[in-house]
RNA sequence: GUGGAUAUAGCUCAGUUGGUUAGAGUGCCAGAUUGUGGCUCUGGAGGUCGUGGGUUCGAUCCCCAUUAUCCACCCCA
């Protein structure tokens, strides 16, 4: 039996929850005031939603997705990115019939891709994303790359850049494609033979390239800025003014492309240099032909995706505690079997009241009780004995102040709430 | 898919130039007044030395393969 997870996926284990979900508390109260409402989609997809929508000669849908055929001969394939299941989602339900736009997010949600896993690299990680469609303005592009800055803001992170481009849209990428393959021609033999095929499949990506000769053999390459149609061109203005009115800074990086194929004017990237060289933190962009590509009507698009992961990375090494553990408020431990179930009353009696109660489920000594509050952090002792159940009289100890008072049984949920909240 | 490093206790790591029962710290369990924690002391449990082959009288150690992990390329969140 092979006890390992399968490589490039991790567990969420108990230690960690609640670091997620004070992210999570904090990325649905965001979306709350930014007026997005939930959506969840099937973990898989018909494997031919992703060959439309996110392009079949990405790499992505080439090499990377988890595609198998089920019982029923159907092609199906694990979620690989957020966006085409809320597309999807959005024709099946004909929500553009609602009043438009239509604003929505999805969190935490499993997105799978078969790559060699490193630093902030898994096969399955878990994403945030917000979609808002059938808003054509510049308006919406800033208004969902606000809202990712916020959440950086809210939850403490510091030292991101926001990296801006436009990519342009099928009007003008064709000329600029155009531009850029005459401008390589004559220096293909300088290029790596990655490149010598990028010119053909995708010539956009060459200038990405890491490689110094290919760095070297590109220098002064025309960017896609230079070659906008008047639309894209007057769009990304827009976008930037936008950002500039309610002063949030970028960078403007025409190396940004991205890898997944809807994308059309505005894309953007909001990266962090402390989580190695997988620094992108929240990736995003407009997409005004894909909800038509998938067989809906005519509707613009603009979206991000957000890596959990990546977010809780960057915040742990940036010192920033996210939430913190709930601890045991009062521990009822007991001696004996018969007072474990006057213990076990205690505990419902005072878990009815709202307090963290905990009772010992492994007969230790009392000694050893005591130990086990200390370690878990308890703030309040209760222990019953014979003399409590004789008595009818119960000693709560307070555990950080080290003094005791004795309550009645029928007193104990108000004294117990009474102790707690001395000193906090 | 490519490259580099790594793999010994739950965790962090020693170690054996190849030689009998593989260590430390920490954590876990128990004891030091058979009803009271934190400090200290004592004891205990826990390891097929990643897996499979090879060399050898003998391998945790050397060699090969394989898998996983970490990092990087590629790509992406």
């Amino acid at each position: 039996m092979n006890v390992k997870a399968p490589k490039g996926t991790r567990d969420m284990l108990p230690s960690d929850s609640h670091k997620w979900h004070a992210a999570e508390k904090q990325i649905r109260q965001i979306c709350k005031v930014y007026g997005f409402n939930e959506i969840r989609t099937p973990i898989f997809e018909h494997t031919e939603l992703f060959l439309r929508g996110i392009g079949d000669t990405t790499d992505v849908v080439q090499k990377e997705m988890y595609t198998f055929e089920d019982k029923g001969n159907r092609s199906i394939t694990l979620k690989p990115e957020g966006t085409a299941g809320v597309v999807r989602s959005f024709i099946e339900h004909g929500m553009f019939n609602d009043p438009q736009p239509t604003k929505m997010y999805y969190l935490s949600t499993p997105v799978f891709r078969y790559e060699n896993p490193q630093a902030g690299r898994l096969r399955q990680h878990h994403q945030f994303g917000v979609e808002i469609f059938g808003a054509k303005l510049p308006s919406a592009d800033v208004e969902i790359i606000s809202m990712a800055l916020m959440l950086f803001d809210k939850l403490g992170i510091k030292d991101l850049s926001l990296r801006i481009n436009s990519i342009g849209c099928p009007v003008c990428r064709p000329k600029y494609q155009k531009a850029l393959r005459d401008f390589l021609q004559e220096r293909l033999p300088l290029l790596c033979g990655l490149c010598k095929q990028r010119f053909e499949t995708n010539p956009m990506r060459i200038i990405d390239c890491k490689v110094d000769s290919c760095k070297e053999a590109v220098s002064g390459f025309p960017i896609m800025l230079d070659y906008l149609c008047d639309e894209c061109n007057e769009h990304f203005e827009s976008v930037k003014e936008h950002l500039s009115a309610i002063n949030i800074e970028y960078l403007i990086d025409p190396e940004i492309v991205r890898g997944l194929d809807y994308y059309t004017k505005t894309v953007f990237e909001v990266v962090s240099n402390a989580i190695g060289s997988q620094g992108t933190v929240c990736g995003g962009g407009r997409y005004d032909g894909l909800i038509e590509q998938c067989g809906g009507p005519e509707t613009p698009g603009v979206g991000f995706g957000l890596g959990m992961e990546r977010l809780l990375m960057v915040a742990q090494n940036q010192g920033i505690e996210l939430g913190e553990q709930s601890k045991t408020q009062v521990f009822v431990g007991a001696l004996g079997d018969n007072a474990r179930v006057e213990a076990l009353k205690i505990c419902a009696r005072l878990r009815e009241g709202g307090i963290f109660a905990t009772v010992d489920h492994v007969g230790k000594s009392a000694k050893a009780q005591f130990k086990y509050m200390n370690k878990i952090g308890c703030r309040l002792a209760i222990m019953i004995g014979d003399n409590e159940l004789e008595s009818g009289k119960v000693t709560v100890k307070d555990l950080k102040q080290s003094n005791s008072k004795e309550y009645e049984l029928s007193d104990l949920l108000n004294g117990v709430i009474e102790m707690l909240n001395f000193e906090g």
